[in-house]
DNA sequence: GTAATAGATTACTATATGGTAAGATATCGT
DNA sequence: ACGATATCTTACCATATAGTAATCTATTAC
């Protein structure tokens, strides 16, 4: 499955108010569990193989998680990297804040609260592991 | 359609990974271009009705906005208020806040690159409109 | 009271989605 | 070369989703 294929084709007379865009997608992406939490374990652990990967889903066969990888890579919110008969895939952060960062500003005013309780959950985190 | 219904009914034997939570229904929530849209209007102009709101967007028929509006309110995303005979959608960014901010910190070593490029477009916007 | 208006709800449809299973492809170990 | 391993691909299925149209409810205007 392309990148971009959605179901697109024929808009006879009117255009939908927004065009899908590759934030569309993302957004899309991360709004499935399986692959929010793949998201999760490729961040915490660095590059994973689809197996590695696998191994953490016991609910889940693996073609499932390959596909969920498929749907990621092409967003761009993970990379692969051949490594012999193996995979190792890659989170692309940088992907992912920049795609809804600009979206996140426009609640900007909404993040004061959640921030100052970040801020103490991060400052709770470094007393307790330096 | 109640909050929390998802086909959870028979899990026999093992289960899954996660249960729902409340995010789960707060990131299918923003997965929608069209939910995500209504969220911005209710951010960038305050409380509107459903009828200001289906103004704005010409490809869809009210009572599916009114959908959109009670997936919203059932994630808490939204509030109404009764005025007469219209609703009064009003949006909680606070919920949308919280609800992120635990996820986005796992991603917090990649959000340098985007927050300098936002403090510059906040800079800029401050500069333009003081 | 009656008509009109605003919105919610329900029934229905088409499509998208997540999942499995089975087969295809490529690589490694012997 | 051969079998095992790792991943991808395809076909298929069940369910979820977004959308429309029609009906129902409540409120305002006359």
């Amino acid at each position: 499955m392309p990148t971009g294929t959605r179901s697109w084709s024929a808009s006879p007379t009117s255009w939908p108010q927004a065009l899908p865009s590759a934030s569309d997608d993302i957004f899309r992406a991360i709004a499935d569990p399986t692959r929010r939490h793949i998201l999760d374990l490729l961040a915490e652990r660095g590059p994973l193989t689809v197996g590695q990967l696998a191994a953490e889903f016991p609910d889940l066969v693996a073609s499932g998680i390959s596909k969920h990888l498929m749907n990621l890579r092409a967003t761009g919110l993970v990379s692969a990297e051949r490594q012999g008969r193996q995979q190792l895939y890659r989170i692309e952060g940088e992907v992912l804040s920049e795609a809804l960062a600009p979206w996140l500003v426009k609640y900007e005013r909404y993040w004061s609260a959640a921030l100052q309780h970040l801020r103490q959950l991060a400052e709770e985190g470094r007393r307790l592991s330096p």
